[in-house]
DNA sequence: TGACCCGACATATCTATACATGTCTAGTTG
DNA sequence: CAACTAGACATGTATAGATATGTCGGGTCA
């Protein structure tokens, strides 16, 4: 049996694309899944089984056993065969926007107000959250993000100095997240927080709010060489701003 | 110019896997990107090019290249070239986790509490959201989450008949996000924006709050054939609960 | 009995070749 | 000069065959 008829096979609407071969293969095997035919668990037929089966050669079975492999349908075993995965948990996941970007994007003016830029001493908290000894040098900073003359976000960053020289000259109306640190100091691991929180008087007057409300506060801290090398603070104006995730499974 | 010894070549460590040889030229087309030699926008040498600067066959080029384009290293267009292409923008991602999921792993005890378990009619804001007439039925429920003896979320749904026939006789003990939704409603959307709220007093009580505090509040809502089938609005407790992201590049 | 080896079989990779399809350019033709 | 076309060249797909490597079971032998 085969599921593909010769290679002069006129095409039944020229305007249609025809499917390639490999993806064939892998809708026959996604379709016998998706019935229920082969449950999880089950072992595939071989490659050569495949082969004889469906009229194709081994190379495109592989292919298309090899994708599925990456989409995560099927996982393989040298030496001993191909086996239905279990059907991957959907993950729900939330964009965190850079705030430039979302402004800009929003067809709004992005601009930023320097509140505080410095080099500071850690405390034992600060020096404790850095893996440094009190007393290290940091520097410290405090932005206002303003989306035309409204402002949406108040960021307060500590860095180490080692990972990012030129700081406290940099350009801060770039946007990207990690803009400071050098390029040699790729993050290896990133930790987001979410809170809500009720600013204080501080916060509440960056934002310009009359009186506290709740807002977002994100709490990011980036990890090179084994070392928190940056630790962002950023808090949004409540009823202004919220984070949108939107995808498709 | 070969990259690459002879077949025959003894393993010069025969513990270590030699590197295949698609593999091998990645490795020298990222090193060349990595390096700036070629920068973003070049075109790269084409694949008959690659074959006779690296002495292997245009298949394993091929084979580079389509896992360079999946990786989003470079862009190919057919009869054109390769690209290197722009650098993927960093995309920092945070994973709703479920509720009940969170904390079994926390090593706590889900429960959970039906508040609220009716069908209603919709008014003219649900009707909107729906996409249907003011007057259609919809199920409703809240429910309140609790770890171990503490309320953690409240969670209030409206959900369409239609594709949940079985609602309210459902096992709300279960944790899966669109436990509620019949298999053939794969959804096809999903939407999530998160709030930062004071909740009033009902959720106040539910979460056995004794004042408001700041609460994150999630908002999702699911698509299935262009049309919302769920609206669920997620209330965490303020101070005992936050989202948690982390994540290696 | 237990350690070892070997063969059957599975996936993984590589090659050489062929043909299909998309893009661009230079030349031709009206 | 514009429109068309042939050809060069790029990527995309498919094939058959060979080799490499991992797994497992059964048979052999001390």
């Amino acid at each position: 049996m085969t599921i593909i008829s010769g290679r002069d096979r006129p095409a039944a609407r020229p305007e249609v694309r025809p499917e390639a071969r490999y993806e064939q293969v892998k809708s026959y095997i996604v379709a016998r899944i998706e019935t229920g035919e082969w449950a999880v668990g089950d072992r595939l037929p071989s490659e050569s089984e495949l082969v004889e089966l469906l009229g194709v050669s081994r190379m495109t079975v592989h292919r298309a056993l090899r994708e599925l492999t990456a989409d995560g349908v099927v996982t393989r075993a040298q030496g001993v065969g191909t086996f239905v995965a279990e059907p991957a948990q959907r993950v729900e996941l939330l964009e965190l926007r850079d705030i430039a970007e979302d402004i800009v994007s929003n067809g709004h003016k992005h601009t930023t107000r320097i509140v505080t830029l410095d080099a500071i001493r850690a405390d034992s908290d600060l020096a404790m959250a850095f893996g440094q000894r009190p007393g290290a040098r940091l520097y410290h900073s405090i932005i206002v993000h303003y989306e035309d003359d409204t402002p949406l976000q108040v960021e307060e960053r500590f860095v180490s100095p080692h990972f990012a020289p030129d700081y406290l000259t940099q350009d801060f109306t770039l946007a990207h997240p990690h803009r400071h640190l050098s390029a040699i100091a790729q993050p290896e691991e990133i930790e987001h927080v979410v809170f809500a929180i009720t600013p204080g008087v501080e916060i509440c007057a960056l934002l310009e709010l009359d009186e506290p409300e709740a807002c977002l506060q994100l709490m990011r801290r980036t990890w090179v060489g084994g070392r928190v090398v940056m630790k962002g603070i950023f808090t949004y104006s409540g009823s202004r701003y919220s984070f949108v995730g939107r995808y498709r499974p």
